[in-house]
DNA sequence: AGCCGAACTGTTATATTGTTGCAATCCCTC
DNA sequence: GAGGGATTGCAACAATATAACAGTTCGGCT
């Protein structure tokens, strides 16, 4: 088994970029504006993949030199989730890019609770299982939020090694 | 298909009961007190099928004539959360009355967001689904959160008679 | 019964997260 | 270059949650 993604050193400003690159052009085939606010904070929330609260990116924004207040970020963080940038994780009350911005998918976050990194699954096995029950019951599903806590096969190793 | 509950008329009042019974049953068995002021906050929780949040109840105790300030609430929450009793919406802020305490399970739940009543899934399959995922990445679980939002069978009814 | 330590509660203050409302500005279009 | 919608600046505020410490209650023990 290899250690998947984020867990592992990877070149995270390939990850960075092609997150960057992917937003403007999702923006721009809906006409959607990905201003300088919005820009930078998704190149912040794109620091790593450790989910971010909205008030440690108003700290960041502060730090450029720009003037900020909440609203700003909130703003910022609605478009983000509107255009499928950015997921807010519920359990954390953080914002964490996402991997898949374009296509379909219903995430499913593994949040590793020594490391905080966060990995979207997109598997169909989950989200079919859970359609599957949720008709059963003849509910008609709006938004479905799959948040698993734990550790990491990285910080199990580490934790197993001392 | 019959309207599942709680989305349609029954009698509340024995899951109240049934409720508080099974929380004396289980805190005797584990030699935990269930004081007074965390029976009160329960029952309360119990009062509807609908999550209640942390400043709701903290009125409700104001009502009673019970002085309380937030700490009160939150330890009783906490207390009940961690003896099976109560769970935690993360997506509301809100907490909810578990109907089968005492049982191991992984909650999931199904949020109408008309009638905000929450049903409580425990089948095998979604939690079965995250499980086999988790493990393909070698990731180890601590704790799950599966939240529906969505329109229950009830809603969906009345909103096409209208 | 009386004592002790742990658990529980009261109280005040504070931290963290998120929202409302309105004015000013920018940007696109006509 | 005017009109109008989207975006941003700004101030205040609302909602949710926690920290710290003092007082009280409870159950087991002598
Ligand atoms: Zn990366
Ligand atoms: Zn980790
Ligand atoms: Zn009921
Ligand atoms: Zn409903």
């Amino acid at each position: 088994m290899t250690t998947p993604l984020p867990y592992r050193q990877h070149d995270h400003a390939h990850c960075v970029e092609h997150a960057l690159a992917d937003a403007r052009e999702i923006c721009k085939r809906s006409g959607a504006r990905l201003t300088p606010i919005r820009e930078r904070v998704l190149q912040l929330i794109w620091q790593s993949h450790q989910p971010l609260g909205a008030y440690e990116l108003l700290a960041a924004l502060s730090q450029d030199g720009h003037q900020a207040a909440p609203p700003t970020v909130y703003r910022a963080l609605d478009f983000l989730q509107q255009h499928g940038l950015v997921h807010r994780i519920a359990s954390l009350n953080a914002f964490v890019g996402c991997p898949h911005a374009g296509r379909a998918h219903t995430g499913c976050f593994l949040i590793c609770q020594t490391c905080r990194n966060v990995l979207e699954l997109t598997g169909k096995e989950i989200s079919a299982a859970i359609e599957q029950q949720s008709q059963r019951q003849g509910f008609r599903i709006d938004h479905v939020i799959v948040e698993i806590s734990g550790q990491c096969p990285a910080c199990q190793q580490a934790a197993a090694n001392s």
